[in-house]
RNA sequence: GCGAGAGUGGCGGAAUUGGUAGACGCACUGGACUUAGGAUCCAGCGGCUUACGCCUUGGGGGUUCAAAUCCCCCCUCUCGUACCA
C-alpha cells in the first residue's frame, strides 16, 4: 500500500464522534438516502415510533424508543426492503395552552419552537427518518382531513351528541374520556376527575366493540405484548349473558316492570331480592308515595354525593335500603322486595342486578347483611355447601329450579333463556363495558369540530368545500385556561351552510387522540394536498409492519388506532382488505434512574443532550440498545455509557492500529482460499458465525444486545490477532473488519460509514446489502466434545468434526477422566448427542 | 380477587429446540507501560475447598441419561384491572 511510504498517513487519526458525525448527518442529507419511494415492485417494510408531543426537548425516553425504530429500519434496508421510516408531531394539545398562560407566548409559537429544537435534537442523533414526510397535527394542512373524517363519521351515524354525566377534569377545565381517567384522576395532570352533566360529541366505538374484541387473535402470537392484548380485551369487558324482566306487582305510571343483566340465568330461581342503583331512572316513580320516603331519598343523596373513588373501592362496604315495592319473579312469579344498593351501577347493564345470594359473593354479603333469605340451587359435585356460610359460584347441577331441577347449570344458562324468551320476559344479551369516545374538549389549541348551529336548521354538519375550518391564531388565551372561543366572535359567527342564515359554529375542539389515530396513514402520502391519502400508497404501505412505543398506551391511543382503521375503512377510506393497522407491536420498557421513573421532582433526569455532546450519538444509540433488551426497563449507568463509549474508540483503534492492512473490501468477502491458515481460517469462521447471530437478533428477535455483544466478540477475536497480522492474511482481516463495520452500521452509523471510507471504499454503506454468511464458512474441522459421567460434566475434549458416534463414544469410555469416574462401577448405557456431549450412565 | 410478566454472580444481562450455567458489558482486584493516568494493554473475577472435588439459576417436590429451560405445589416482585351483575 502506498501509504506506507509517507510517515504522515501512517498518523493514528484520534476518534471524534461530533465531526464525525455532523460530516454523516449532512452526507446522507444531500444523497438523500432515508427517502422512500413507492415502489410496487420491491417488498416493503413500514417501522413506526409512536410520534412525540413537542414537549420542549427529547428525554431519554424518545432516545430510547426512536433508536430501537432507527435499527430496524436501517436493517431491513439494508436486506434489501423498500422502508418507510417517517417522523412527526403531535402538536395539539393542552400543555401547550398551559405554556402560553405561563410564559405568556402563544400556544403556536410555542409548540413549533419546541418542533424546531426537537426536530434538530433528533437530527443530531442520526436517525433514517424521511423528513419529506414529516407533518404537525396542529396545521391546518393535516386537521382539515380530520375534520373531513367527522363529517364522514357523522353522516354514518357514528358521530353523535349526547347529554351524559362526563368525567370532567377541573385542573384542566375540559372533559375526558373514560380511557383518559385512570383510578379516578386525569392521566395528564393528576387531578381528581368529577363528574358533570353536559352535552358532548361522542364517537360510537360501541359499535365496533365486537370487532375490536374478535380482531383480537390476529395480533396473538407474539405480534402484540400479550399483556397489551388482555389489557384491550378487559377494557372492551364483553359479557354474554341474558336480560330478564321482572313485572312489577303494581305497575306505576309509565313503568310496568323491571329488566336486569345477569350473565347467570341459571340461577334464577335463588333470586331473594332485586338491587337498583340509586341512579336507576325509575326510580324516583317507584319510591314517590313510600311513607318510608325521606329515609329513602336520605339514602340516595348519601351515595350519589359520595366520591367516585371511594363509592368503587373493594372496601366499601355494601349498603342498601328497602323502597317497599315488589317485582314478580318471571318463572315462579313469587313477590321479590326491591332494594337500593350502593354496588350497583349505574353505568352498567341495566343498572338493576337481580340478588342471587347463593350464586354471588356480592349479593351474599348484601343478604347476610339484611337478612335475606338464601337458597341453594346449584349442586356442585362436591355436594351443596352450607347456604348460611359459603356463597359459591362453581358450575353444577340445578337445584330448587322448577322444570329445570337436575339440569347441569352450564346448559341451563341456555334453557332458562329460552324459556325467558317463550314468555317474552327476557331475551339473550350481550354487554360491553366499553363506552362511547367523548371527543369534545372545552379548550383552545385543538382540532375545530366542524358543525354549526342554527336556529332554522338545528345541528348542521358544515359543508366538506368550506374546509378547513381553521383554528384562528390571533387569539389570546385566557389566564384561566377557559377557552376563547366561545367568546370569539370572528370565529364562532358564521352562516348556516343549509339556508345560509347567521349561525354559530360549534366551539369545543376534538380530543387529539382524534388525530393520532390515522397520522400513520398520512405519512403514506404526507404531501399530498388534495386529499388526506392517496389510495396507492395506502394499499402498498399499510399497515404498519413494526409499531414501537411506550405500554402507556396500551388501551388509549391503540384502542382509538384501531377503531378508526375499521371505520375508515367501510366509510371506504383504506383498503377495503386492511383488518389492523399495526401488524407488530413492540412496547419498549422504560429509562430509569436510581430505580425509578426520570422526573423533575425527583431531579434525576438525564439529558440526553448532554450525554451526546460529552460521548457522541453513536455512542448513547449503542447504550441505549445494548443496556437490555428493548421491551424491558433499564436503569442509567453512568459508568455504562462509558463502557459503550470505550468499545467504539476500540473499533476506532482497531482501524487505526492496522489501517496499512485494511483493504477495501466487502463484509464477508474473503474466500476459503484467502483463509491460509489455522488463525485466519478460525476468524473468518468467527466472521461467519456473527453475521449470523446478529442477523438473527437483530432482524428477527429484536434482541439489540446479544447481536452488539457478539460484534464485540469478533473486535476482540480481531485485537486477539492483531499483533499477528501475517498469519491471518491482509484480506481475512479486512473482510473482518469490513462485516464489523456493515453490521454495526444500523446501531452506529457514523462511526462505521467514517471508517468504511477511511478503509478506502468509494461508496457509502447506506447502499451496502447486508452480507449474506456462507454455511461452509461456519463448519469448524474441530468440535468441543463435553464429557459427562451420570449428568455430571467431567471432561471437554477437541476432536475432529468428522469423528462419528462409535470414535466419540470410544474417546469418552477410555478418557482418564472419565474412568476415574466410572471405576468400580458398571456402564449401564452411553448417550452420544452429535457434536454437543457423551453422557456415561454408570452405577 | 382476576389478568399479564418477571425472579440467574457485586450490577445490567446471556444461555433461540432440555445438552459445558454465567456470553457480552459494568464494577472490582493484581500486573505492565508511565512524570502522571480517570487512557491503553495483560491476567483474575459465583460460593466453599490446599487440592481431588462439592455446591449454585426464588423455595420445595417430580419427569429425564441430562432441567435456568418441562410438570405440580409454594413464596416474592413489577405492571394492568376491579363491586361489570
Amino acid at each position: 500500500m502506498p501509504l506506507k511510504e509517507t510517515g504522515f498517513s501512517m498518523q493514528k487519526t484520534p476518534y471524534v464522534p461530533g465531526a464525525i458525525e455532523e460530516k454523516w448527518q449532512r452526507v446522507w442529507k444531500e444523497q438523500g438516502v432515508c427517502r422512500a419511494q413507492l415502489d410496487p415492485s420491491t417488498p416493503k417494510y413500514y417501522v413506526l415510533e409512536m410520534f412525540p408531543y413537542p414537549s420542549g426537548n427529547i428525554h431519554m425516553g424518545h432516545v430510547r424508543n426512536y433508536c430501537i425504530g432507527d435499527v430496524i429500519a436501517r436493517t431491513k434496508r439494508m436486506q434489501g426492503y423498500n422502508v418507510l421510516h417517517p417522523m412527526g408531531w403531535d402538536a395539539f394539545g393542552l400543555p401547550a395552552e398551559n405554556a402560553a398562560i405561563k410564559h405568556h407566548v402563544h400556544p403556536a409559537a410555542w409548540t413549533y419552537s419546541n418542533i424546531s429544537t426537537m426536530r434538530s435534537q433528533l437530527m443530531r442523533l442520526g436517525y433514517s427518518y424521511d423528513w419529506d414526510r414529516e407533518i404537525a397535527t396542529c396545521r391546518p394542512e393535516y386537521y382539515r382531513f380530520e375534520q373531513e373524517f367527522f363529517l364522514k363519521l357523522y353522516e354514518k351515524g357514528l358521530i353523535y351528541r349526547k347529554k351524559a354525566p362526563q368525567n370532567w377534569c377541573p385542573s384542566c377545565m375540559t372533559v375526558l374520556a373514560n380511557e383518559q381517567v385512570i383510578e379516578g384522576k386525569c392521566w395528564r395532570c393528576d387531578s381528581t376527575v368529577e363528574q358533570k352533566e353536559l352535552t358532548q360529541w361522542f364517537v360510537k366505538i360501541t359499535a365496533y366493540a365486537d370487532e375490536l374484541l374478535s380482531d383480537l387473535p390476529l395480533l396473538a402470537n407474539g405480534a402484540w405484548p400479550d399483556r397489551v392484548l388482555a389489557m384491550q380485551k378487559n377494557w372492551i369487558g364483553k359479557s354474554i349473558g341474558c336480560q330478564v324482566t321482572f313485572p312489577l306487582e303494581k305497575p306505576v305510571e309509565g313503568a310496568d316492570s323491571i329488566t336486569v343483566f345477569t350473565t347467570r340465568p341459571d340461577t334464577l330461581f335463588g333470586v331473594t331480592f332485586m338491587t337498583l342503583a340509586p341512579e336507576h331512572p325509575l326510580v324516583p316513580l317507584l319510591i314517590k308515595d313510600s311513607p318510608n320516603f325521606e329515609a329513602i331519598n336520605a339514602f340516595i343523596t348519601k351515595i350519589r354525593n359520595m366520591d367516585r373513588l371511594d363509592r368503587q373501592s373493594e372496601t366499601l362496604e355494601k349498603e342498601g335500603i328497602p323502597i317497599d315495592v315488589f317485582v314478580l319473579h318471571p318463572i315462579t312469579k313469587k313477590r321479590i322486595p326491591i332494594w337500593l344498593g350502593n354496588f350497583v351501577l349505574a353505568s352498567y347493564g341495566t343498572g338493576a342486578v337481580m340478588g342471587v345470594p347463593y350464586g354471588d359473593q356480592r349479593d351474599f354479603e348484601f343478604a347476610k347483611k339484611y337478612d335475606l333469605p338464601i337458597i341453594p340451587i346449584i349442586c356442585p359435585e362436591t355436594g351443596i355447601p352450607d347456604p348460611q356460610t359459603c356463597a359459591m359460584s362453581d358450575p353444577g347441577t340445578m337445584i330448587n329450579s322448577g322444570q329445570f331441577t337436575g339440569m347441569p347449570s352450564e346448559e341451563g344458562k341456555e334453557a332458562v333463556t329460552r324459556e325467558l324468551e317463550r314468555l317474552g320476559l327476557g331475551k339473550k344479551s350481550v354487554q360491553y363495558r366499553l363506552r362511547d369516545w367523548n371527543i369534545s374538549r372545552q379548550r383552545y389549541w385543538g382540532a375545530p369540530i366542524p358543525m354549526v348551529y342554527c336556529e332554522s336548521c338545528g345541528l348542521v354538519p358544515e359543508d366538506p368545500a368550506h374546509l378547513p375550518i381553521v383554528l384562528p391564531l390571533d387569539i389570546q388565551v385566557r389566564p384561566d385556561g377557559k377557552s376563547p372561543l366561545p367568546e370569539e366572535e370572528s370565529f364562532y359567527a358564521t352562516r348556516c351552510p343549509r339556508c345560509g342564515k347567521p349561525a354559530r359554529r360549534e366551539t369545543d375542539t376534538m380530543d387529539t387522540f382524534m388525530e393520532s389515530s390515522w397520522y400513520f396513514a398520512r405519512y403514506t402520502a404526507a404531501r399530498e394536498e388534495k386529499a388526506a391519502f392517496n389510495p396507492e400508497a395506502l394499499e402498498y404501505w399499510l399497515p404498519v409492519d413494526q409499531y414501537i412505543g411506550g405500554v402507556e398506551h396500551a388501551i388509549l391511543h391503540l384502542l382509538y388506532a384501531r377503531f378508526f382503521t375499521k371505520a375508515l375503512r367501510d366509510l371506504g377510506i383504506y383498503p377495503k382488505t386492511l383488518r389492523e393497522p399495526f401488524s407488530h407491536l413492540l412496547t419498549q420498557g422504560m429509562v430509569l434512574k436510581e430505580g425509578s421513573k426520570m422526573s423533575k421532582s425527583k431531579g434525576n433526569i438525564v439529558n440526553p443532550q448532554e450525554m451526546i455532546d460529552r460521548f457522541g450519538a453513536d455512542t448513547v444509540r449503542l447504550f441505549c440498545l445494548f443496556a437490555a433488551p428493548p421491551e424491558r426497563d433499564f436503569d442509567w449507568s453512568d459508568s455504562g455509557i462509558e463502557g459503550a463509549s470505550r468499545f467504539l474508540a476500540r473499533v476506532w483503534r482497531l482501524y487505526t492500529e492496522t489501517q496499512e492492512h485494511c483493504l477495501p473490501l466487502r463484509a464477508l468477502q474473503a474466500t476459503a482460499a484467502d483463509a491460509k491458515t489455522k488463525e485466519a481460517t478460525a476468524l473468518r469462521r468467527k466472521e461467519h458465525t456473527t453475521v449470523q447471530k446478529v442477523s438473527e437478533d437483530m432482524g428477527d428477535r429484536f434482541q439489540f444486545n446479544t447481536a452488539i455483544a457478539a460484534i464485540m466478540e469478533l473486535v476482540n477475536d480481531m485485537y486477539g490477532v492483531k499483533d499477528n497480522l501475517a498469519a491471518v492474511g491482509d484480506t481475512v482481516f479486512s473482510s473482518a473488519m469490513a462485516t464489523v463495520l456493515t453490521v454495526l452500521f444500523p446501531i452506529a452509523p457514523h462511526i462505521a460509514e467514517e471508517l468504511w471510507e477511511k478503509t478506502g471504499h468509494t461508496s457509502s454503506l447506506t447502499k451496502e446489502r447486508w452480507p449474506e454468511i456462507d454455511p461452509q464458512a461456519l463448519v469448524a474441522e474441530e468440535k468441543t466434545i463435553v464429557l459427562q459421567v451420570n449428568g455430571k460434566v467431567r471432561q471437554t475434549i477437541t476432536v475432529p468434526a468428522s469423528s462419528t458416534e462409535e470414535e466419540l463414544k470410544t474417546l469418552a469410555l477410555n478418557n482418564p477422566t472419565i474412568v476415574r469416574h466410572i471405576q468400580g462401577k458398571t456402564v449401564r448405557k452411553v448417550i452420544v448427542v452429535p457434536d454437543k456431549l457423551v453422557n456415561v450412565v454408570a452405577g
